[in-house]
RNA sequence: GCGGAAGUGGUGAAAUGGCAAACACACUAGCCUUAGGAGCUAGCGCCGCGAGGCUUAGGGGUUCAAGUCCCCUCUUCCGCACCA
């Protein structure tokens, strides 16, 4: 009676009976030096906020991470699977301001008990190499890698717009801000503010980080055009419109930055007027005419050599000639608003091809110009701000594509450099400040937002481009606005007749070399502002001194300490900055008086080279030993949410270029495979305290112990898919565990009893390494055998087991469908246990019955590594499963000696009818016709054709 | 609006263009009794007593053959969104 009630398989004994025995071998899951002869692989899974438990998110995430490692150390692999905490960040303060708890003692209480829970679920991480990126022997290499930046000139300070989080009382990185709220702070709107800002110019690597996406083919097509849509690379021309008066005779010759003073009285009224020009139609054009104040202007219709032919309309573009001819030209008004400095108002343009109908110049609300323009206006500066608030509340509110297109006609007039038309300048809240230069040129006939806005206010619409019909001349006609790039131009003068593409780069090449603009690649990923005015991070390595400026800190005085014991509030700026013995210090340079910054570091600095550091965790001289990053890189196998897919995995990108070019590594990217798995949700949602439907792994745990939560999460769904999680399939896998515990447990002791552990059944014997795994191995020292054919059962259960090996083997080279694998070792394990009348009557020799037990368990091995290690030993094997040889299938015995193949009609199933293995078509096809049922379907017509597919089927055609 | 992924039983899901629904969950019936979150047997897409027919969001197409490839529509999720 006792004995039958231990009979049962409880994870609560087995698990912490290992858990124990682990802990005593930290070898165990420990990586081995380069020279050990083995092929290596890093296999990561990102690593978790400290925030005090894993959720089912990370039970999904790391049992992917860990089956895999587990695989691939069984194949013979060298493998590098590490853990560590990214342990800095604001929970922890306000954790602080909760609980009067200091940051640093909150995070590593967290993660004494998050480590509790990976050990309890059996994870195989080499804890020796643990990172915590909170201790200074890890922030004072962000310090170094800060300064390294700075002497390259890739960390800098500016005053610019930043992000604001009111609820993280800190600023936010462009990417952190999402739908214009806080990303931590989802209902949080993200202000503006003005600070000073430390900033790592990422843009210096926008065009590799671009580029090198081509290279990154082991990465999910997904993640790949997130990156490419967030660089957001746009090339074309920047060009510069003369202002036709000058606002400020000293000033005038930047774009965006101009500065000056606006005459003013001009423009009064004007804003009136805009509203008035609606039902004027194209009236603007001659408003603009009247204002000129440039008398050369007025003469454009003289200089423009409208009737001559540079090249023939049509005829193929002649760079050669063409440029220098239209470079030379000198046209009286351009030449005068050079020499008379004029105020340039420089537009970006994808489509300078189309700039002969550009009938508008429209600037940002917060062009710097604007507010020259409008400082002696009230009334017209009163509608701009009204503009910047529509744009505003757009912003926040995270429509800004949505946003009603209203625009203020300024009164004033730029002139076209091509050609010396005047147009309007008007602001529109549609235009953005920070991209570009804040200012384009409108387009109505060929930009479909130009088009809408000109028509709401009237503005001229003027096709300039012309689709090219199919026997490739110019159609006149078309629907506008017609944007696309395929066309010629008409209504361009001197340009007419070339296509778009050749027009843009021969209007390039004139506007740099008649100095009125040049080529340009814009990008909407900006320079990285780091500056975060927190106190639980990584402080800013940099002195302020009154007569030595900024000062870096000197390398060997890092790690600049985080102070101790200070008091946390979210009031008066960086929490830092109130800590006297921080702040004041003698400038290394003069030894005078300094205070250093109080600002500490953005976290995804943290996590941007954490990896770099698990393979040498502990250097003290260096961040890490180059021989050995050079050995491990790049990762293997990266494994994460996809939610990390820009923020994390870009700056990790941006990080390993810059330590590259500082000569640390040779690697161009970090990571060569990138897996994103899919979310855990529940009850069709995503688990939240506010839903209520969070379910806790210490509960899983407890209940079906780890295995059965581990399993269950790879076998529920694939694991790129989204989880649903259900309890009842966590007690379906522990029931199916029980099975395998209880049908292990029975047929032990037989399969120990033979002192012989060679294998009787294998046919095609031979050392395989790590990279062949469906070779055959003998195992280690045991002699060879001749090779025996197994039959009946023995023989079913064998082709079986080795089918379940092929399947599992190479499901792991790639396709990655561990529900799939779990599946195929339950119908394996269904299939001996089938059998099970015939086993207790003895029906299998000992060494088979060996075989199939010791292969049940090593397959088994990566999904439920406490079972595995249990029976294992059960079995009488000597050493770790973990290290035991990954089972090889044997294509023989895998096959089927009777083939079943379906039978259609025309096409529909009518009959599954069986013949040997090694039939052919011929012999296929016979059959088929011999069938009972294939007879009556096809008795009294003709059978037309006949499809044979070889061992799949065979479709009869008839009439 | 643009781009991407997906849509299959009551549920999670499976299926290199070749027998749709493997493997589980739930459910039903029966057995067992150590009454368990246990085990075993059988059934379980829909219609039909049955023979048989129908079925992969809906509609069209390609093919001897389509859940799978192509086109259109609908729905859900994700990313991007006046980026000039």
């Amino acid at each position: 009676m006792a004995e039958e009630i231990e009979q049962r398989y409880d994870p609560a004994v087995i698990e912490p009976k290992w858990q124990q025995r682990w802990a005593a071998d930290p070898g165990l899951y420990a990586a081995e030096p380069a020279d050990c002869g083995k092929p290596k692989y890093y296999v990561l899974e990102m690593l978790p906020y400290p925030s005090g438990a894993l959720h089912m998110g990370h039970v999904r995430n790391y049992s992917i991470g860990d089956a895999l490692a587990r695989q691939m150390w069984m194949r013979g692999y060298n493998v590098l699977h590490p853990m560590g905490w990214d342990a800095f960040g604001l929970p922890a303060e306000n954790a602080a301001l909760k609980n009067h708890t200091p940051p640093r003692e909150w995070t590593l209480a967290n993660i004494a008990a998050m480590k509790r829970q990976f050990l309890r679920l059996g994870m195989g991480f080499d804890w020796a190499t643990e990172v915590t990126t909170c201790m200074p022997e890890y922030y004072r290499w962000n310090q170094w890698f800060f300064l390294k930046m700075y002497e390259k000139g890739l960390a800098y300070r500016k005053k610019s717009k930043v992000n604001w989080c009111p609820e993280c009382a800190t600023v936010l990185a462009n990417e952190q801000v999402v739908d214009g709220c806080c990303w931590r702070h989802e209902d949080t709107i993200v202000e503006q503010r003005d600070l000073v800002q430390w900033f790592l110019r990422i843009t210096a690597y926008a065009e590799e980080l671009l580029n090198d996406l081509a290279k990154l083919d082991g990465w999910p097509e997904k993640v790949r055009t997130m990156q490419r849509n967030w660089i957001g690379r746009s090339e074309g021309t920047e060009v510069d419109f003369f202002l036709s008066e000058k606002v400020d005779q000293g000033l005038g010759t930047e774009g965006p930055g101009t500065r000056g003073e606006g005459t003013g009285n001009k423009g009064q009224g004007s804003g009136v007027r805009a509203r008035g020009s609606e039902s004027e139609g194209a009236g603007n054009r001659e408003q603009g005419t009247e204002r000129q104040a440039d008398p050369a202007a007025a003469q454009r219709n003289d200089d423009l050599p409208m009737g001559s032919q540079i090249f023939q309309r049509n005829a193929d573009l002649s760079m050669g000639t063409a440029i220098p001819l239209l470079s030379a030209r000198k046209d009286s008004w351009l030449e005068a608003a050079q020499r008379g400095n004029a105020v340039r108002i420089r537009v970006f343009t994808t489509r300078v091809d189309t700039i002969f109908g550009a009938t508008s110049v429209q600037l940002a609300p917060q062009h710097a110009l604007v507010a020259k323009l409008t400082a002696d206006n009230p009334a017209l500066k009163a509608q701009v701000d009204e503009l910047i608030e529509q744009q505003k509340k757009a912003r926040e509110a995270g429509d800004l594509g949505a946003i009603e297109k209203h625009g203020i006609a300024t009164g004033r007039v730029a002139i076209n450099p091509y050609n010396g038309q005047p147009v309007p300048i008007w602001v529109a809240n549609y235009i953005l400040a920070d991209y570009g230069t804040g200012a384009i040129m409108s387009v109505p006939g060929h930009d479909e937002r130009d088009f809408e806005f000109a028509t709401k206010y009237g503005l001229e619409i003027r096709q300039v481009i012309a689709p090219v019909s199919e026997s490739g001349t110019a159609e006149d006609e078309a629907v506008l606005p017609f944007v696309s790039e395929d066309g010629v131009l008409i209504n361009s003068g001197e340009f007419d007749g070339l296509k778009s593409m050749d027009a843009q780069m021969l209007l390039q090449s004139v506007a740099s070399s008649r100095g009125f603009g040049e080529a340009k690649v814009t990008y909407r990923l900006k320079d990285w502002g780091v500056s975060r005015q927190r106190y639980w991070g990584t402080p800013i390595p940099m002195i302020y001194c009154d007569k030595d400026g900024i000062v870096p800190v000197p390398e060997e005085q890092l790690p600049v300490l985080l102070p101790e014991a200070i008091e946390i509030t979210q009031q008066g700026g960086s929490p830092l900055g109130r800590v006297g013995e921080f702040v004041n210090v003698t400038c290394p340079k003069c030894g005078g008086p300094a205070k250093r910054e109080t600002d500490t570091m953005d976290t995804f600095v943290d996590s941007s080279w954490y990896f770099y550091r698990y393979p040498d965790a502990k250097n003290s001289t260096a961040p890490f030993d180059p021989k050995i990053a050079k050995y491990w890189f790049p990762i293997d196998q990266y494994i994460g949410g996809v939610e990390h897919a820009i923020l994390h995995l870009i700056y990790s990108r941006f990080w390993t270029k810059v330590m590259r070019d500082l000569g640390l590594i040779t690697n161009d990217e970090p990571v060569a495979r990138l897996f994103t798995q899919g979310m855990v949700i529940k009850d069709g949602a995503k688990m939240s305290k506010s839903k209520g439907n969070v379910v806790s792994p210490d509960d899983m745990v407890a209940r079906y112990g780890a295995d059965s939560a581990r399993m269950y999460s790879l076998f529920a769904s694939p694991p790129d898919r989204d989880l649903d999680w259900q309890e009842d399939g966590v007690a379906g896998v522990s029931r199916f565990l029980g099975r395998v515990w209880r049908l292990v447990t029975k047929y032990s002791a037989l399969a120990r009893s033979i002192g012989d552990h060679s294998h009787p059944f294998r046919t095609n014997v031979q050392t395989a390494g790590p990279s062949t795994p469906l070779r055959y191995a003998q195992e280690d020292g045991a002699p060879e055998r001749e090779a025996r054919k197994p039959e009946g059962l023995s023989l079913k259960l064998l082709r079986k087991m080795h089918q379940t090996t092929a399947k599992i083997t190479l499901d792991f080279e790639g396709r990655w469908h561990f529900n799939t694998c779990v599946a195929a070792i339950m119908e394996l394990v269904n299939e001996i246990q089938g059998a099970d009348a015939q086993l207790a009557a003895g029906a299998l020799e000992p060494q088979v019955m060996r075989e199939l037990l010791r292969t049940v368990v090593l397959l088994l091995a990566p999904f439920a590594p406490y079972l595995a290690a249990e029976l294992w030993e059960e079995l009488g094997e000597e050493g770790a499963v973990l290290r035991a040889e990954w089972p090889k299938s044997d294509p023989e015995l895998a096959k089927e000696d009777e083939l079943e193949f379906a039978v259609q009609v025309n096409g529909k199933l009518v009959s599954v009818v069986k013949v040997a293995a090694d039939a052919d078509g011929a012999a296929m096809e016979a059959a088929a016709r011999a069938d009972e049922r294939v007879q009556a379907r096809i008795a009294g017509k003709t059978v037309v054709k006949a499809i044979v597919v070889p061992g799949k089927l065979v479709n009869l055609v008839v009439k």
